[in-house]
RNA sequence: GCCCCCAUCGUCUAGCGGCCUAGGACAUCGCCCUUUCAAGGCGACGGCGGGGAUUCGAAUUCCCCUGGGGGCACCA
């Protein structure tokens, strides 16, 4: 058996849309589970639209996800070039060929005609497809009506009869092929259709098996048509289900963000999106959910994809990127949340990075929750506006905030290590109890004293996040409530 | 209108004729841990769209209905 070779193929007329990104993350998994090929394929034969940059954005995303091309624009290949704008001559090649063997014709029809046929056919509740008005046109007319210099199109000669075939996910496919009209391959402008180029580039780049979505399923009795009138073997297809909004319909910009680079200014890791699609149609069969790219390449099978359409689920996204974050060490964790925190403007010193990374960790959803949390370890506090004063006001929190003082003085640096934090926090809160003062003239007090706040990271992180400078600045501020 | 696909908790899903009193995860709610907020642990709530048929037995097979989605371009 033949290696295999998938290829995933988008337009760059966008950014990658998460319902393609889930696509191409198949594609991958797939091709590297069977130790086959993964292609990148441009398809801008819509040149209106096609933009290059798109296609930067497009492969920065992708290689964001961890789903780099074996072949592509970028990197080569035996089989290309990659760009379907680069590839022409070989879609005219074959034009010729069906040409000359009668799969194909020429047709002259106006696009004015072509809508009133199709308005009318709508109106007696038919299917529209064209009426193959050109089909009979004698080699002297088409000769003349070219040379008069009348634009054409070439349509390919959809034969009747069945077209049945396997669906890797949906099983046994049958669809009539008069249901289908003579569709157009090469356009008056020169350019080629889709259906047609993706079958020329898929038979050129020896793809083997071709996963992709749902909406291209009608698409693939078209393009079987064609790989047997250019008399070759199809690839093996397998299409999935789309992704659904909330309420059932399209997800689009009114649901929130849609495509990957939204989620990454959002602040997703690419860990938690990647698990996350995969878990939107795929099943490991056993009873685990927690998958990075190489644990899914191990246990990807196709038989494990869903039918089934799935909707969106930012909650699902928002618990696993959680997952992800909480996993980071202290160090990796700043490092991903700094620029959010650069661009909240919020500057820490390389002290205190890895005490706020911990502290904030468990209470970040997104990496751009981390100013939010971070913000205590940086900000002026006036205890004037802070509503939780009258926590001051217990019995001993004179004394307990003078241990505070006594235990930081026996550190130089200005930012304690989280151990160090905790150890001060033990040594008040030990000799608190030699001196008989309660639990609630310790914690909270001190928590509003050094933050204004009754809520927030554990009282050791605060100590050794905010600097001896701060904390003894904040403690005499205090000292006017008490 | 015509063609194709899909259908289990609110959501993602397990289930491929008896292991189902339908399992897991997210969300929700409760308890525990924590003298705070989270995180974490434990638990609760919650589902086979409807109708026929096959079978000793159907969430699982077949048919119809309903609902949802996709397609029907000189767009990809």
């Amino acid at each position: 058996m033949s290696k295999v070779r998938v290829r995933f193929a988008p337009s760059p007329t966008g950014s990658l849309h998460i319902g393609s990104a889930r696509t191409a993350l198949f594609n991958y998994l797939f091709a590297r589970h069977m130790g086959g090929v993964f292609v990148l394929r441009i398809e801008d034969t819509d040149m209106k639209r096609s933009l290059r940059e798109h296609e930067h954005s497009i492969s920065r995303d992708l290689h964001w996800l961890g789903l780099t091309a074996d072949e592509g624009p970028d990197v080569g290949g035996p089989w290309g070039p990659y760009r379907q704008s680069e590839r022409s001559h070989l879609y005219e090649e074959g034009v010729q060929r069906l040409l000359a063997e009668g799969h194909a014709y020429l047709c002259f029809c106006s696009q004015e005609r072509l809508d009133d046929v199709k308005k009318a056919q709508l109106a007696r509740g038919e299917m529209p497809k064209y009426d193959r008005q050109c089909l009979s046109l004698s080699a002297e007319e088409v000769e003349s009506r070219l040379a008069a210099g009348e634009q054409a199109t070439v349509r390919f000669k959809v034969p009747p009869g069945q077209i049945e075939y396997q669906d890797m996910i949906r099983g046994h496919l049958s669809f009539a092929s008069d249901v289908i009209g003579d569709f157009i391959i090469k356009r008056t402008d020169g350019g080629f259709s889709y259906n047609y180029a993706v079958v020329i580039d898929d038979m050129g780049m020896r793809i083997t098996h071709v996963i992709r979505g749902e909406d291209h399923v009608t698409n693939t009795a078209r393009q079987l048509l064609l790989f047997r009138a250019l008399g070759e073997e199809p690839p093996t297809y397998a299409h999935h289900s789309m992704i659904h909004a909330p309420d059932g319909g399209k997800l689009s910009k009114r649901h929130g963000a849609t495509s990957i680079g939204e989620f990454r200014d959002l602040g997703y890791l690419p860990e938690a999106m990647v698990n996350y699609l995969a878990l939107l149609a795929w099943h490991p069969g056993d009873e685990r959910e927690l998958f990075r790219l190489p644990e899914l390449v191990e246990a990807f099978t196709m038989e494990r994809v869903s039918k089934s359409p799935a909707i969106f689920d930012i909650d699902k996204l928002n618990w696993l990127n959680g997952v992800y974050m909480r996993e980071l060490s202290p160090g990796r964790l700043y490092s991903q949340v700094e620029p959010f925190l650069h661009e909240a403007d919020m500057h820490l010193e390389p002290g205190q990075r890895e005490v706020v990374a911990a502290a904030i960790q468990s209470n970040l959803v997104t990496l751009a929750d981390a100013p939010t949390y971070a913000e205590v370890f940086t900000a002026d506090v006036d205890l004037k506006d802070s509503p939780h004063l009258a926590a001051l006001r217990e019995p001993g929190v004179t004394q307990v905030f003078s241990l505070l003082e006594e235990a930081l003085a026996q550190f130089y640096d200005e930012y304690l290590s989280v151990e160090d934090g905790r150890a001060v926090v033990r040594m008040v809160a030990g000799a608190c109890k030699e001196h008989g003062i309660k639990g609630r003239s310790i914690y909270l007090p001190l928590r509003v004293a050094l933050t204004g706040r009754n809520e927030g990271a554990e009282l050791y992180y605060l100590v050794a996040g905010l600097g001896r400078s701060r904390v003894l600045a904040r403690l005499e501020a205090a000292r006017a409530y008490l």
